[in-house]
DNA sequence: CCCCCAACTGAAACTGATTTTCAGTTATCA
DNA sequence: TGATAACTGAAAATCAGTTTCAGTTGGGGG
């Protein structure tokens, strides 16, 4: 249950010259065994389970740099608030998001730097970034529905 | 300077059985007039001018109006915000925003629904819709960051 | 032309998410 | 062990947006 952190995540923190305290394992554990992304609500919650004095703001705060140190995306939700999830190896690409259970499939990034180029050639903007993001439903969630 | 609404803009909404309020024209004429895309507190400020009672929640019912309507784009912005702007005669589509003065592009959607199609074959999710918004500057924007 | 009333309005209070402030706590290094 | 800078939680502030409600008004019917 209480699987280990990812490879690394504790060096990377403590090389940044961050402390390792317990509001931050906490934080840390939930985020490194949800497979799904997380609203901060739902990382507060379950983080209490592992550490009961935690505070909504130290969430924000650890979010905030598990963010910076790229350990974590950051992924805005249809509904106006944010997602969390563990980044691990995967490079950064665009966001495949289930609209009930928050699982989320990365997808690469296919056609967009030409289409970016083009659309430079075309309107003269200079792009510097972009978001794509798509929401449906995941198999699981899916086949739940069609009962 | 103060140029006509839009043509059809006060059928459209007299039909759909709305009243044209002094309130509601002084929202509508900054939407007509601006060719970049407003924050609500924006379209709040320039309405003053028109209509100096005009409260911000009736901004903000206008807007929705304006939306559900079709008269006018809702795009989420980078900071969390929304930002406004006429849809005029363009297909709904995506967009390319200029970060500075938030002039909106709108960009044709190429090989998106085979990209979709693609993702649905390999992920099993049901795909129901996506955002996809470019970031960067403008011509205009881009010449005066170079000075 | 005026009257009526449902549609509309602004103010204020509320909500939910996030940030700031600050006095107290704690991990780490000497 | 200290010392101390980093970190913390609580409370208050902020910010975007919504709800409530008593008062106002556009515009069709008389």
């Amino acid at each position: 249950m209480a699987k280990r952190l990812p490879e690394g995540w504790l060096r990377r923190i403590q090389l940044a010259g961050y402390r390792l305290t317990r509001p931050r394992q906490a934080v840390l554990g939930v985020l490194a065994e949800s497979e799904v992304a997380l609203t901060v609500a739902e990382v507060h919650r379950r983080a209490r389970a592992r550490y009961p004095r935690l505070g909504l703001v130290t969430v924000y705060r650890t979010l905030d740099l598990l963010v910076s140190l790229g350990l974590v995306h950051r992924l805005p939700a249809e509904t106006g608030g944010q997602l969390y999830i563990r980044t691990d190896l995967q490079p950064p690409s665009h966001h495949l998001i289930c609209r009930v259970c928050h699982r989320v499939v990365e997808i690469p990034c296919t056609g967009l730097e030409e289409m970016t180029h083009e659309i430079e050639q075309v309107t003269g903007f200079a792009v510097q970034g972009h978001w794509l993001e798509l929401f449906g439903l995941c198999p699981t969630c899916r086949e739940e529905r069609e009962k």
